[in-house]
DNA sequence: TCTCTCACTCGAGACGTG
DNA sequence: CCACGTCC
DNA sequence: ACATCGAGTGAGAG
């Protein structure tokens, strides 16, 4: 809610701390992603895809591709999933799932998991098939990431959320997706902190004002005063003893201290117990799963698979200059992804494999060989 | 008059083809 | 390169 | 077996 006011703020005053970069860049960098927001979005947002038994699976679709793109290009993603959501939450929920209309119970029933639990199994099934490592959060996921970043364990944060700045991640990347321009925006923690003058206490304190999910907002405090006012008294207390408690009246149930604890002692994974490990997907795994287990299109996820699968044997096309010796990669046949049998394909589509030579897929090791730093 | 805030609406992903 | 229709 | 979230407008207050 109050995102849209800090990404303007930054914008504003503190355009330095945002670079956009090709995502080239980003090759062999271990990015944290929110795997809940994702899922969520592709559920929501999208057509509906349903297979042949009425489920939804919208979001194995789009994590699959999403997370194939990502792979082929050399990044190592990381999804963490959020848990229990905090106590300070509660109202907005609440908020929301009246807003929502009919159904309490079923909030209340829902409070303690924000996914739906088949969906959630699912999506991590995916994942271990196609060799990326998740992590279950305690609680928020953003604060998760922003810890993992903080441990070195992770480069940055991929979010559309802001969130992850007050939780101390220190980068931040956004609009991670497969668009053509394949530009993404990087945001620099340390840079707003010295851009905007601030501590990671009063850069809090501004999210705060600045109507974050934990807590109300003051009246008629908008972004500008509130960036002002925190630059010039340094903390909300100081901020309060100098304006007018008549014209901006406190919300009513402010936990101030309980909302700052939260950004800054979070309850988050410890990070020195998470040992992050790559594998090279399982095609095999991939096409039992979401082709015959759970009905997605087998000649698509074939196709995905096997483009995948092309970019790995020529990996050439980011570096022309530093080649990967031949002998570092291996490469190794797999057997038909269709089992000999046909059986499970209705007779519906005519002529749906048009090139039986090219099922042969090959798996590849990714290259160890990376790519020196990206910016800074 | 201009700046700032708030309430509202709307679009949302990835692929292949033309 | 973009606009558009399909994905199940 | 249900409803998200931010970017972009327009009205109104100070």
């Amino acid at each position: 809610m109050g995102i849209a006011r800090l990404a303007d703020v930054i914008k504003e005053e503190a355009a330095e701390a945002v670079n956009s970069f090709p995502l080239r860049q980003y090759r062999d960098r271990v990015i944290a992603l929110d795997a809940s927001i994702a899922i969520y979005q592709f559920r929501t947002a999208m057509p509906k895809l349903f297979n042949r038994n009425g489920e939804n699976i919208s979001h194995l679709q789009g994590l699959f591709y999403r997370t194939l793109h990502l792979l082929e290009n050399g990044i190592k993603p990381v999804f963490v999933f959020d848990g229990r959501p905090p106590d300070l939450k509660q109202p907005l929920l609440a908020r929301r799932a009246e807003a929502a209309g009919a159904r309490r119970d079923a909030a209340e029933s829902r409070r303690a998991e924000n996914l739906p639990r088949p969906l959630k199994q699912d999506c991590e099934t995916l994942l271990s098939y196609l060799g990326v490592p998740y992590v279950q959060a305690p609680a928020e996921a953003e604060a998760t990431c922003a810890a993992l970043v903080k441990s070195g364990k992770v480069w940055c944060t991929a979010t559309e959320d802001m969130d992850a700045l007050p939780f101390g991640s220190l980068r931040l990347i956004r609009h991670l997706s497969s668009k053509k321009n394949c530009e993404v925006e990087e945001i620099s923690l340390p840079d707003i902190l010295q851009k905007l003058g601030m501590t990671q206490e009063q850069f809090v304190d501004l999210y705060i004002l600045l109507g974050c999910d934990y807590c109300g907002k003051i009246w008629r405090l908008g972004p500008k005063k509130a960036l002002k006012l925190l630059q010039q008294h340094g903390t909300i207390e100081q901020v309060l003893q100098n304006i007018d408690p008549q014209k901006h009246p406190l919300p009513a149930n402010w936990d101030l201290e309980g909302t700052r604890r939260l950004f800054l002692q979070p309850e988050v994974a410890d990070p020195g117990r998470i040992t992050l490990e790559w594998r090279d997907p399982d095609p095999e795994g991939l096409v039992r799963f979401l082709a015959h287990e759970k009905h997605m299109n087998e000649s698509r996820v074939c196709q995905r698979l096997q483009r995948w699968q092309e970019a790995q044997s020529k990996p050439r096309e980011a570096q022309p200059k530093q080649r990967v010796p031949r002998e570092g990669r291996r490469q190794r046949k797999l057997g038909e992804f269709f089992p000999a049998s046909k059986r499970a394909r209705p007779p519906e589509v005519p002529g749906p494999r048009p090139s039986r030579k090219r099922q042969k897929l090959q798996v590849g090791t990714p290259g160890e060989a990376g790519s020196p730093d990206p910016g800074k």
